[in-house]
DNA sequence: TGTTTTCTCAATCTTTTGATTTAGATTAGT
DNA sequence: ACTAATCTAAATCAAAAGATTGAGAAAACA
């Protein structure tokens, strides 16, 4: 995992200068971090990571702006091995799932102590997630209820259940954008057998159009149920 | 949060009897702890939630059924306080990433030690989260591997950024499912003027019709950008 | 075996969509 | 001020989609 022979190469990004010269101070401190960089603008960030590949970087999160969070994914499409760590001041729910979402490795904030920023520096380093716990509870909840609430859009009595095989074969193609010449093609039965099956689908789904029908299909969350003779429809 | 002063009721769920009989034996020696019930089914396991309203329920989870899982967002579903803790065999990223996501509130491997056990049911009462260093990393590289994929899909160049306001505007009401009179209606603008609208939406989207522009928009992340007058659209 | 559901197809008709061309008015940008 | 982009609109055609009725064959079901 680790090469413990080897210094880690600590990167800074902190808008604050004061902040920055602190952190600087207490990670130098440790014998085995070396600082390659620290600077206060996101942009200027990206730049040394792209220049130094440094394997852990500390980014301060402010709440208004969303640089910080545009800069993790910004790191992170970077495919390097740079792990990012969030330093914060918020604990607030939504940045700090945001923040993980966007592919941080671990969050840190500043009300902690400073033990805790060596101990997350180390652990993703070592390739760990590292979440104190009442954030992991914070993401946890936030991440659970938006789960929920995905859930809940696909319940209620869902009207594609009264479609049969062969209409749900012809939904299928229609969720694909296809006309009805392609779907008579692909099903193999004539233009006027799909019609019917279609008009059937609007009937049981309550729309009048295939776009409803599609947009009916899609947000209550409609799979291909079947083995279906569909797969080979461009 | 909790009270030292009443016993925690805890409720077991584990298919197989000789484990679920050790488990037993080893919350109660806990002196704070009271198992209100012990069952081998799922089904069972629910019917004695409703009854009880336990604390926390332990749940085994095996792989290859997935009744486990369904058993978890039906306690869910029950909104209980009652917290979920996974017990299983497997520390697969995908089982407990699904766990998690339908509303698990801990997750132990039954290969850890007994007293991570303990520390989860202690953790989960309090409100916590509880989720072991390696498994919280395996969820994490699945959630953001899944998040990445989202985000890829609405990268390239998006012909979206080629409409004008105009046209994202008749395309949100396209992709609500409304016809040509309506968004005439809506727009207030003549419904030839709609066509011709909805026309230069096709050229720019590489589509043929309202089917395939409402699909390109939806699986682009079409959001309707402007303070839309198509608010007041039913 | 009788009944119901499902799948198939046709014919007809209306409505909606989509394609194309042309063009005036307004706005934004250089 | 000149130019390009945008928004508006009409007219016309062709094509696709949708509604409706009726009906035979096969499969599922009781």
């Amino acid at each position: 995992m680790r090469d413990f022979n080897k210094k880690l190469r600590v990167l800074l990004i902190d808008d604050n200068a004061n902040h920055l010269r602190g952190i600087k101070e207490l990670i130098t401190l440790e014998t085995n971090y070396n600082v390659v960089g620290a600077t206060r603008s996101a942009n200027l960030g990206i730049n040394l990571i792209k220049k130094y590949h440094p394997d852990v970087v500390l980014m301060d999160i402010n709440m208004p702006e969303k640089d910080g969070l545009q800069a993790i994914q910004a790191i992170n499409k970077m495919e390097l091995s740079t792990k990012v760590v969030v330093l914060s001041g918020y604990d607030d729910a939504d940045l700090v799932y945001r923040a993980m979402k966007l592919g941080a490795r671990g969050y840190v904030l500043k009300t902690m102590a400073s033990v805790k920023l060596i101990d997350a520096i180390e652990d993703v380093s070592e390739g760990k997630i590292y979440l104190p716990a009442a954030l992991s509870t914070r993401f946890f909840e936030y991440f659970q209820s938006a789960a929920r609430k995905e859930a809940n859009k696909v319940e209620g009595e869902n009207l594609l259940n009264t479609l049969t095989v062969r209409e749900s074969e012809v939904l299928e193609l229609l969720t694909q954008g296809v006309n009805y010449k392609t779907i008579a093609g692909t099903l193999i039965i004539s233009e006027t057998t799909v019609k019917t099956h279609v008009n059937n689908i609007f009937q049981k789904l309550q729309v009048n159009d295939r776009t409803n029908a599609v947009l009916y299909a899609l947000s209550h969350g409609f799979k291909p149920s079947n083995k279906s003779a569909a797969m080979t429809a461009a």
